[in-house]
DNA sequence: ATAAATCATTGACATTTTCAAGGATTACGT
DNA sequence: ACGTAATCCTTGAAAATGTCAATGATTTAT
């Protein structure tokens, strides 16, 4: 199973090379020094694969969002307001499994930089509809080339049918995922 | 990409609707009420189909790890320990993507529960190798049965294949190093 | 021998998670 | 229709985590 997390993570404690050297440093999968711990139990757990190649692609998006001043949250909610679903903040949370008061920071957010707008929902006025404005959906564009990108770089070592083969079970796997909490 | 994180997350939290709503949700598992949104553009990105795996794993495990007073890190790090490769600290951090410091509080922890012990280092008296003690071990074996039986849980709707392929595309990816089974 | 680097540790600080409570609105039972 | 309960978004505060810089002890490099 899983431990680590530091999505926005070291990856610059120590002395440090190059800016190319970093990247490279944060792609090369976090064996950092210690591949002799991988014969451990744990390193064959899925869980614990899960949260290190998920911690390590949180670096590169990161990263690769930045200069659209984005983070893979914000980036998340955007991307869920440009396709035209008209999410309610609550269907946010529960997909991004968040708390729905962190939605409304991310929103709050991208909102003031005119990337989203809040519509009342047309048959329940509680609820919030979001919606990315034709700035948002710009950015937005420009800003899945560069995680699409991030992801490719991140996943140069498999074949393309390993990564087809890795997206197809993923999927499969979450969207049947847990059962039944009792 | 990815976004969430909440690892110790919500997933029953709400009041509930009536008797059959309640069936209707429990049925249509993980998306909660917005499987709805899994057509945005990101349901296909890895690295949000891997935040979300590792997300609801980490549910589970933390879950099955309460009953041992363990978490996923304090797991990992008695795993680590109890391999034979007497890790110090520093590479524990490494390995787990962690601080120094967030190393020293999970062991202090484990420590005085007297399942790990501080050795110095052989060669270098800076550092201190990690071990587990024989009661560190005896829990570690209980609990990692936990943790086998939460992920197999977790993965139940894929065939042994799938999973096997899983297992082995990850550590690829992680590693870039070789599958080999187990 | 001195200086620089490394390890574990501490503590301070920032960010994130997690909760509980509130106003507005809708759904429900009777 | 009326009142109660539930839902949605929002706020704010508390708890947990993540990040960093500084320190003493030791080792490595010059």
């Amino acid at each position: 199973m899983g431990s680590l997390n530091n999505s926005t993570t070291r990856l610059a404690t120590r002395p440090k090379g190059t800016m190319t050297q970093q990247v490279h440093d944060a792609a090369e999968s976090s064996g950092e020094a210690s591949t002799r711990l991988a014969e451990s139990s744990i390193s064959t757990d899925i869980g614990f694969l899960l949260a290190k190649l998920h911690a390590a692609g949180s670096v590169l998006n990161n990263a690769a969002l930045a200069e659209f001043g984005l983070k893979e949250r914000s980036y998340s909610v955007l991307a869920l307001a440009c396709g035209n679903l008209g999410p309610t903040q609550r269907e946010l949370a529960e997909f991004l499994s968040l708390d729905p008061s962190q939605i409304v920071a991310l929103i709050d957010e991208l909102e003031q930089r005119g990337l989203v707008e809040r519509k009342p929902g047309p048959s329940d006025r509680r609820q919030k509809l979001v919606s990315a404005t034709r700035a948002g959906r710009t950015l937005h564009t420009a800003a899945q080339k560069a995680t699409q990108a991030a992801e490719a770089r991140q996943l140069v070592m498999l074949t393309g049918e390993e990564v087809a083969s890795l997206r197809s079970i993923l999927r499969k796997a979450v969207w049947s995922a847990n059962p039944a909490e009792r």
